[in-house]
DNA sequence: TATTGTTATACTCTATAACTATA
DNA sequence: TATAGTTATAGAGTATAACAATA
């Protein structure tokens, strides 16, 4: 692709400048998802937790899935996030080890909520964008999410 | 932007399409730093701090500025990771109060091969990408970046 | 007085291993 | 035997507060 007396840049350079560009940009995405998660004293982790139960409730092993993390650790992440009102574990009525974990109230309050600072916080960037970038932007993420 | 009688989706759907295709993009990119990093035991901070040091090395209080952490924090970071022997504390010469943090030459082959795996790991879903698609996107995540 | 860094402390996140109960 | 969850344990990451040394 690279001719030897190419006066561009050499092969591969705009690989590892999409990589660059796309681990910065997960990093400040982290970033302002972990701030507003501390701003209502949420781990990013427990953030996530609203996120996942706001679409869809489910068993303790399917948060376990969607999240990558070890049964044990849901525990502990399911304790706490009980303890302070935000979900409630019910068992399950057709598999009597399963617990179904769903959002309380409070719990779809605060998912909503946390929905809408993260979008209000990404406007900055976001808004950079035109439509149609922000639409061409979009569809190329999401092959790559696809591709994975 | 949407006329009332609009066939398409409303208003604000593009702005959170892109917000989601984001946030789930900054979580596949994380989890897949965090895997190559615990592949060679270290944590996602970590990785960090050894490709934070292969392109500058600084003070302790540099490393809290780019990662955004406490110096505290930092200190803890750069324990174990001097213990591991990846980097090395020096007394800054100019300010007695100052310690510089550099590589060790085994911390810096540990940042260069974490970076090439990291790569090769996304190469599933840069590749999906023609060479101008790779182009325009991280243009734009660029300049989303630089509005922050 | 302000800044740089360390230490002590406390809490969360995380995985591993051992366990209970159910399938 | 296998699976769903819990608990005990241990290590890392993190911030706050208190401290020492230097500016």
């Amino acid at each position: 692709m690279d001719s030897p007396d190419s006066l561009g840049p050499p092969a591969g350079v705009d690989q590892s400048e999409l990589i660059d560009a796309m681990v910065r940009t997960s990093f400040v995405i982290t970033a302002v998802l972990s701030k507003i998660a501390a701003e209502h004293e949420l781990s990013l982790t427990q953030l996530r937790v609203l996120a996942i139960l706001r679409d869809r409730q489910g068993a303790m092993s399917d948060l376990a899935t969607h999240l990558g993390l070890d049964k044990s650790t849901i525990s502990g992440l399911v304790d706490r996030a009980e303890k302070r009102g935000l979900l409630q574990r019910t068992p399950n009525p057709s598999d009597g080890r399963g617990v179904d974990v769903a959002l309380t109230e409070e719990g779809i309050e605060l998912a909503e909520l946390g929905g809408a600072e993260v979008a209000q916080a990404l406007l900055p960037m976001t808004s950079t964008l035109t439509l149609p970038e922000a639409r061409r932007v979009t569809i190329l993420l999401e092959r790559m999410l696809g591709a994975r």
